[in-house]
RNA sequence: GGAGGGGUACCCGAGUGGCCAAAGGGAUCAGACUGUAAAUCUGACGGCUCUGCCUUCGGAGGUUCGAAUCCUCCCCCCUCCA
């Protein structure tokens, strides 16, 4: 059983992860494995804060650019394809680090994904045409009928759990088993969370962010997204930012409704992914404010690793 | 100077005598999260020694058993007329 090192880099968007792992880089040969669920689309560069080519150049990147936005993702299927981007990264002799927020593909990756049945476009239509026809209320009392165990854990209000609930009962024509075994992740996991230790510090970078993404030509991003003619569900199109862009392209939204609400959609991201990395006690956390902090992460993150590579003792490894 | 409209909790905004600590939305905070997850959803949101009490609806007085709501004066904002 393979026990290498896997560094899993988390944090809140706009808290500094890019730049921490450019810092590693030049103390440990990383190939960097991207856990975005924005950054898989082709041709969303500013909005996703995308590292450019020039900087996948100097550091190998993985997962990025994999999709086109007409495209969708999902957490299994990151799964797949982290698992093959590790195994080759330890392969090459080179550590994997997993940097990005999307918190539910980490702990899909992880913990493993229950042997659920995937996602069937069609029905989930039909699905969703049936609740704006008769209402959520009676997709949900359908599924309190079909598979009550999983509708005790989804909120009556829940749209998207509800499909998905539904859309599983119907594809496998029973109710699924209630826990199905997750793989195993055969990795040494060092986990760590980086972000300004002040709140509202982080607040400031995500708004300095946002100004510079739409300096940057948000915008003409989005007119090319929303130029694709792309399915109304595409989830490309919900993406932070881009979202608001399509408002203001649509006229829904003035100028400066733009830049209050896309900063706000990034606070609210930044909360949820704190949500995430709050509960997770294996975490180590990293203070990314101030300058100079990029390199410090780094300098902990190296030496941890270091640490859990001379002494590989149980009590180091990540209880799951 | 004259006529009218308006000032409500962090913001927008409803409320025109009791059912009002005050609808709704936004922001914020906290949480959930089993193949859409940068998604989707939930809760809290004046204060407290919290099944009750205290302070709030521009300010000060007044009417009333009772006022964000009625009256008086004052301050500020907007529109129109001069």
């Amino acid at each position: 059983m393979n026990e290498a090192p896997v560094v899993f880099l988390m944090g809140p968007t706009g808290a500094g992860k890019t730049a921490t792992v450019f810092a590693l880089s030049t103390l440990l040969p990383i190939d960097v494995i991207s856990v975005d669920a924005a950054q898989i689309y082709r041709g969303l560069n500013i909005g996703t804060a995308k590292p450019s080519l020039a900087e996948r150049r100097l550091v190998p990147h993985r997962l990025i650019d994999i999709r086109s936005v007409a495209e969708s993702y999902s957490a299994a299927a990151f799964c797949h394809d982290a698992r093959l981007a590790i195994a080759a990264s330890i392969r090459r002799q080179r550590l994997p680090v997993l940097v990005g927020g999307s918190s539910f593909y980490f702990r899909a990756l992880e913990q493993g994904l229950p042997d659920s049945p995937a996602a069937d476009p069609v029905l989930r239509a039909e699905l969703l045409a049936r609740a704006q026809r008769e209402g959520l209320p009676t997709l949900y009392r359908e599924l309190v009928r079909r598979d009550p165990e999983r509708a005790v854990h989804i909120a009556p209000t829940d749209p998207q759990r509800i499909v998905r609930a539904l859309e599983i009962v119907m594809v496998l024509g029973k109710v699924p088993p209630v826990s199905a075994p997750g793989t195993s992740f055969p990795y040494t996991v060092i986990k760590f969370a980086v972000s300004p230790r002040d709140r509202s510090e982080l607040h400031e970078r995500i708004a300095r962010r946002f100004k510079t993404m739409l300096a940057r030509g948000l915008i003409d991003e989005g007119i090319w997204l929303y130029g694709q003619s792309l399915a109304p569900t595409a989830p490309a199109l919900r993406l932070v930012g881009y979202r608001q862009v399509g408002e203001y392209l649509r006229d829904k939204i003035q100028y400066t409704d733009l830049v209050l609400q896309g900063t706000a959609a990034t606070r609210q991201l930044a909360k949820r992914q704190l949500t995430w990395l709050r509960n997770d006690p294996a975490v180590e956390w990293l203070d990314s404010s101030g300058i100079g902090s990029a390199e410090a992460c780094a300098t902990a993150i190296q030496e941890s690793v270091k640490r859990k590579r001379d002494h590989p003792s149980a009590g180091d490894r990540v209880p799951q």
